[in-house]
DNA sequence: CTGTTAGCGCTTTCAC
DNA sequence: GTGAAAGCGCTAACAG
């Protein structure tokens, strides 16, 4: 030890101060410092108000590192999600991390692009880093991997948008079926008979879900499901619209089971000089900003992006107070799966009058 | 410390195995565990793949505390936004998100939503944590509070969108002022005359320096530069678009210095039926995603978003480069400002044919 | 190749 | 009220 370091601020200016020189600067003991920045309580007043002077002075922050080793909680907890830059789950960050935030806790995202291997990746990455608790979306509902992994990892874990499958892992979605069977049968109620299924991405649990919903609906009314899952891009959509136009029964409906798959469609019917909803009505699912500032404005299946978040970071934080009481994981009560309500807001596309908001 | 606790891998189920548990249940050394978490040299083959097993079995996952304890990296980068559900921001931490995983880093993003009180709270939250590095969007530009802790702190920081004012912290930003000069005087050689400026929120360092670079166009041409800095949302759009068409002297064009800006305006042209852009033409700061699809398609100036994190994030790993390089925080160059070329994107609105696209 | 040992910065008994 | 000392889980000399 050298003790001349202690007197010279300078020395060693790119490293944090450490608690142990707070305490030598002031001429007390580590204990006290450690009482002092954990609020001070069981201090002379005027040994507080000392030893704070001396903290500011030297810019001192502790070091979350040593504390965490001690066997404390680290206040962070990870997000893995497919995108950021995706609406949906940047609002869902944003609602998650506010929950976070009223919880004294950091947010770490990491993204997947939904690729398995990365997913996997960044939850070990996150689990060194010893985050409290996980929000995931997972990329694949069905994954061994990934449920294995959870499963023995002695953290609680929520997943949105989709459920992990038959794991004990709390969830939180929308009720993707339900949502698609109103849509359809809103288009039924518009008296439309031959209405077109867009899906994408046919694999992702959301997708299914909804192809269900639709297709329940159209088979109670006795009509017959259309699927296109072949769309992708723009083009893609574009072809299988012009396709539908120049066959022998075109459509009288479009249902786009995602956003940007109900914006291709949009431009398509746009580009193809298609009178919407005369000739052909289109719904999607998923709001997004400017559906209600086209001509003509979309109608579409909302779903609560912002509770989604909300609601999985609040079960998040319950189950880690619950593992703090108990000290067990808290396996006990059987893992909480939720189903959001979605909401159809009738704009013109469909066929209803235009709002007047 | 009681033995038993070691041979049974069911006692402290629910707390994470350590390295010395590894070892000891190994039959080994701590540090033959520790060199084999971390590559596996100087190990015999043998020792190794026995080790790897062990490891397997109890599920180990080093604790990163411990390492960071011992001076190392923490492998964390803070992004601290204004917003994580707003789209420019969102991008720009996917880029940076993307950067931190190729540095093998992890991202912690709070939110401030441009109050400084919040931003001071987090900052000091992610020094805590001892992320390696920070990048910012500085709420207010010429803050002192923010300058200094950023100043005393030893962790390399760069701002985006925004600069800090007087500080020799890097920075990443879109060049407004040349992007609203070019916008500008794109309205101008389209005829317009009378150019009104809806700038929202001007206190804003990227809405100042659009300000001046539209003034700058303005009066080169000897026109009148007409501000509108009254407008927020909707309602208060509609309230100054009507007003100008009452007046006296209507514009004949809008340039709007932000995305929420530029749609307010937009819907409120579409709800007085004014033609755009033959009575008004409309020009907008910040591409959205669906200016080409609304009817007329909106010319903007596009920003690069994607960009500007990206480059952030590597000037920010540069700089920890160099500073473990040299021992010192690298203060050594004087830090790079960079500014990025903006692209006006002609649309419609503005009074240019429809892009063929 | 492998093990022993001394801390990293902090919290926490347990004495004083 | 206050401090000494023992670790938390890991890495890094330094011996064998």
């Amino acid at each position: 030890m050298e003790l001349s370091l202690s007197r010279n601020p300078m020395a060693k200016s790119h490293t944090h101060p450490t608690l142990s020189q707070v305490a030598r600067q002031a001429g007390v003991g580590t204990t006290t410092v450690s009482r002092v920045i954990n609020g001070g309580d069981h201090v002379s007043p005027k040994t507080l108000a000392h030893v704070r002077r001396v903290i500011e002075t030297l810019g001192y922050m502790p070091n979350q590192a040593a504390r965490i080793l001690k066997g404390h909680r680290t206040k962070t907890i990870g997000l893995v999600v497919p995108s950021i830059a995706d609406p949906f789950f940047s609002s869902c960050a944003e609602a998650v991390q506010a929950v976070a935030r009223a919880n004294d806790s950091l947010l770490i995202v990491t993204v997947t692009a939904n690729d398995p291997r990365t997913e996997i990746d960044n939850l070990s990455v996150l689990i060194r880093h010893r985050v409290d608790g996980l929000i995931i979306v997972p990329a694949d509902s069905q994954s061994h991997a990934l449920r294995n992994l959870l499963g023995r990892v002695a953290m609680p874990v929520v997943a949105i948008d989709r459920p992990i499958a038959n794991a004990s892992i709390a969830s939180v979605v929308a009720d993707n079926f339900k949502g698609a069977m109103t849509a359809t049968q809103h288009l039924i109620d518009h008296g439309c008979k031959r209405i077109v299924c867009l899906t994408g991405e046919s694999s992702l649990y959301t997708i299914r879900e909804r192809m269900n919903g639709y297709r329940k609906a159209v088979e109670a009314a006795h009509l017959t499901p259309i699927f296109d899952t072949s769309v992708k891009d723009l083009k893609s959509v574009e072809y299988a619209i012009r396709n539908m136009l120049d066959g022998p029964h075109p459509p009288d409906a479009i249902f786009a089971l995602k956003n940007s798959t109900t914006i291709y469609a949009f431009e398509a019917l746009q580009k193809f000089n298609i009178a919407v909803p005369q000739s052909i009505a289109l719904l999607g699912f998923d709001d997004f900003e400017l559906a209600s500032t086209v001509r003509p404005s979309i109608s579409v299946i909302e779903q609560p992006v912002e509770e989604i978040g909300r609601r999985a970071a609040e079960i998040l934080f319950e189950q880690l107070f619950h593992e703090r009481e108990s000290g067990a994981p808290g396996a006990s009560k059987p893992a909480r799966q939720i189903k959001l309500k979605t909401c159809l807001i009738p704009r013109s596309s469909c066929g209803c009058p235009a709002p007047t908001a």
